[in-house]
DNA sequence: GCCGTTTTCGGCCCGACTGTTTTCAGTCG
């Protein structure tokens, strides 16, 4: 047995008794069981005081007793029969949750989609108190739109999601400020919907402007404390607008910013000192209500440092306060040891990107061509690699301020051999070793082709070493606590590469290297000068993970660089 | 279902909006 089994029939459970219209505090309480379990580090074999721990009790006791036992639980097994496994997708189903699903199935029968669709149809769910016509349409253009519409956008995407719907609240005048909240604010690696503050004294008259202005494909609710709609940007997506007084903002984006779990745990903490959190303020006891200049203000009225946006995960970063201090931030980002250039297939010169370096005051930037096996992109043959070695010294001549190192983004082959030789990689003063091909290997070819680049004494870094596309692809699926042991026994750094649509590794390896003391090397494998800026993505996604500044090589000198890098 | 340094019962974060109702339940975030 294990914690993932255990925590994923916890959840089962949730979601059997949801459809059964249980009562949601009993639902919840098991999502919240299978939510301990999730945060505590450690395995399960190290867990003795599994049954003691808050938040898990009799019933939920009984289920990990029955799965540690016989390996199931009697209570799923039950709940399965009563009812259909068809039935899971109607919760995804926009107006439809556990009580009128219940109400659906016990009335009705329906047990699936599809039965939902023919009673709608047959026009017999209007005929049901609490359901009318209205609902029965809502429900059958529902269903219709269940496979079109996509449920989760990359970060990738919500950039230029974002960017699409952000003129458009410039071009109103009534709107005096205005933020981006909700996930893609916390730097989630994807999101399901976009949400905006827009600070405004006239809420009806932004309103019929958005209305007016946006390419609204469908209005969800639209009242004078918030605007719901569904836009045909480049996808369709859920928008909500929230209006608000001045007075009000800072409250408001820290609510709508969420998350939900640090927002709960704010709250806790207020109610603990006899006030109430709003997204309007903080209530006092005698009823007047405090708002805030500012998220910091916020944070400072119940004693707490700013706990930035992407830090807002589980509630369980107001444990970690003592670590807020010594995360890494952009302004210790020293260097970038990832990016193309137009020898491979890159955009921009070496002194291109060099100036580019320089504009974002970097002491230190290493250049990694692609190599040869990688012919798409034009990958450097030893020869040219070795020019291109040359002419990097001499154009490092030329710059007084900042160090061009001199590297290689070089494949791991499918044999697991590498692309240069030894005699050529020594020569260089950075080395990384990527793969770009022949993913749908096993697990165990894909970790021999990794082992043996780690091996190699002239490797530095493996580079977005699970080779995952947010939203897109899963990767090569390597064993990447296996990935970073090695990382700590042959000492080499691993990559958090920072393009929003890579962002790899995941936040969670993130914090286990940083745990077993491997280094970290935030690049943002530019191809063209602009992409340099994804550094703030990265930097962003590492505070997520927890990463220190020490742990992210980033930071460290440019001698300590040369140190223990290069010169190693 | 879980929890308790006011509680072993009665809370559990809080508010907006809609549709179906005649004052509110359900859903959502």
């Amino acid at each position: 047995m294990n914690k993932k089994v255990i925590i994923q029939t916890l959840e089962k459970i949730a979601l059997y008794m949801e459809l059964l219209g249980e009562n949601h505090f009993k639902v919840g309480a098991f999502r919240k069981a299978a939510n301990v379990l999730e945060q505590d580090p450690r395995s399960l074999a190290e867990m003795d005081d599994i049954l003691s721990l808050k938040g898990i009790g009799k019933g939920t006791g009984a289920v990990i007793e029955d799965l540690l036992e016989k390996g199931e639980s009697n209570l799923l097994l039950e709940l399965q029969e009563t009812v259909p496994a068809g039935m899971i997708p109607l919760l995804e189903i926009p107006g439809l949750g556990g009580k009128r699903i219940a109400k659906l199935h016990e009335a009705l029968g329906i047990d699936s989609v599809e039965s939902l669709k023919a009673a709608c149809e047959t026009n017999e769910v209007s005929k049901l108190s609490g359901f009318g016509k209205k609902t029965e349409e809502k429900l059958l253009s529902e269903i219709q739109q269940l496979s079109e519409r996509k449920t989760s956008f990359p970060l990738w995407q919500m950039v230029g999601l974002v960017g699409q719907v952000e003129p458009i609240l410039d071009e109103i005048e009534e709107i005096s400020k205005y933020s981006v909240a909700g996930s893609y604010r916390r730097t989630k690696e994807q999101s399901s919907d976009m949400d905006f503050i827009l600070v405004t004294d006239t809420p009806s008259i932004v309103r019929d402007k958005l209305l007016n202005l946006l390419p609204v494909k469908e209005t969800i609710a639209a009242g004078d404390a918030k605007l719901s709609v569904t836009l045909e940007l480049d996808d369709l997506i859920d928008v909500d607008f929230r209006f608000v007084t001045d007075a009000q903002y800072a409250s408001a984006l820290h609510h709508f910013t969420g998350s939900k779990d640090h927002n709960v745990k704010m709250r806790q903490l207020a109610k603990s000192r006899g006030e109430k959190i709003s997204e309007y303020g903080v209530e006092q006891e005698d009823g007047t209500v405090l708002t805030f200049e500012s998220e910091e203000d916020f944070f400072a009225h119940f004693d707490l440092p700013f706990i930035q946006p992407n830090l807002r995960q589980n509630g369980r970063e107001l444990d970690r306060l003592k670590e807020l201090d010594g995360l890494v931030t952009l302004s210790d980002i020293r260097g970038d040891f990832h990016m193309h250039t137009t020898a491979s297939d890159g955009g921009y010169s070496i002194r291109e990107m060099a100036d580019a370096c320089r504009a974002r005051g970097y002491s230190h930037m290493v250049i990694t061509d692609h190599s040869h096996y990688l012919k798409v992109a034009n990958g450097l043959t030893p020869e040219r690699l070795l020019s291109q070695l040359k002419e990097i010294r001499e154009i490092n001549e030329e710059y007084t301020d900042i160090e061009i190192f001199s590297g290689t983004e070089m494949d791991i082959l499918p044999d697991g051999t590498l692309d240069f030789d030894d005699d050529v990689l020594a020569q260089l003063d950075f080395v990384i070793a990527s793969i770009h091909s022949s993913f749908n290997k096993s697990q165990e070819k894909i970790m021999e082709r990794l082992h043996s680049a780690m091996k190699n004494p002239h490797v530095d870094m493996i580079a977005h070493p699970t080779g995952r596309i947010i939203g897109k692809r899963e990767g090569y699926n390597p064993d990447v606590p296996q990935l970073i042991k090695w990382a700590a026994q042959y000492g080499k750094l691993l990559e958090l590469n920072a393009s929003p649509y890579r962002l790899d590794l995941d936040k969670e390896y993130l914090e286990m290297a940083q745990e077993a003391g491997v280094s970290i090397a935030i690049n943002t494998d530019a191809h063209a000068t602009e992409q340099l800026e994804v550094m703030s993505i990265g930097v962003a996604y590492a505070q997520k993970a927890w990463l220190k500044k020490d742990t992210v090589v980033n930071t460290w000198s440019l001698d300590r660089f040369k140190r223990e890098i290069v010169d190693k």
